[in-house]
DNA sequence: CGGTATCCTTTCGGATACTG
DNA sequence: CAGTATCCGAAAGGATACCG
């Protein structure tokens, strides 16, 4: 195990607190994606420095892409999974699947489609 | 989102750091599991203090199991992966599959059988 | 609305020494 | 060998105010 271990480098970034979970929730607005207000929103406690730090990180990293509409008044600002970042959606659902094989009891969302993150 | 989310409640112990590396170096013991100077030794970097702490989340957490021998000197301790903790190697594979797929170029870790994790 | 800027607290985690 | 104890610095992250 090293600097050059793929899990490692992965791990770096996506382990990061937020990340993950807003991931989740552009994966939620499906191809709508959400607006930073809306992630806010969703994302109960995460404070506006923290959710502009995340995005910034994950948009430098590929995994979602932010469309500004500067015409518009107030600035509209949308933000969406990339390919990369859908592909990631295969790896939360494999960790949900583990937590709710083994770890949790929860009932909603062990549903077919889970109805609150679809998932 | 709020913390009855099954992500959510899973990423709160997973993504702390060296967690899920030290269930991978565990992995690669196999069935042997690792000792608790083979994970130091391994995990380059990782303090004593930081290893004591992850093990002991670890095994609350029901993911790792520890085996002690006091009858002989020095103690050996021992520590192996439960069927919780193997059970997350698909999530653990998963992730790696979509770096490689995605976000890294790393030819040793796509080899089938990964020279490196056997991953 | 979509963020920044500032300040401040807390906790994470590193270094090191020590012990049964 | 397998940890624990202590100390300490850096950084992560929270609260809040503010701005175009």
């Amino acid at each position: 195990m090293d600097e050059s271990c793929t899990v490692y480098r992965t791990m770096e970034y996506l382990s990061k607190r937020w990340s993950l979970l807003i991931i989740l929730e552009l994966f939620k607005g499906q191809e709508d994606g959400k607006r930073y207000s809306e992630l806010k929103r969703d994302l109960p406690g995460i404070t506006p420095k923290m959710l502009s730090t995340r995005l910034k990180e994950l948009e430098d990293e590929g995994l979602i892409e932010n469309v500004v509409d500067s015409s518009s008044f107030p600035v509209r600002s949308d933000y969406f999974l990339t390919p990369a970042g859908w592909a990631l959606i295969d790896v939360v659902k494999a960790l949900k699947d583990w937590a709710l094989a083994w770890k949790i009891d929860n009932v909603a969302c062990g549903l077919q489609d889970c109805a609150d993150c679809h998932l």
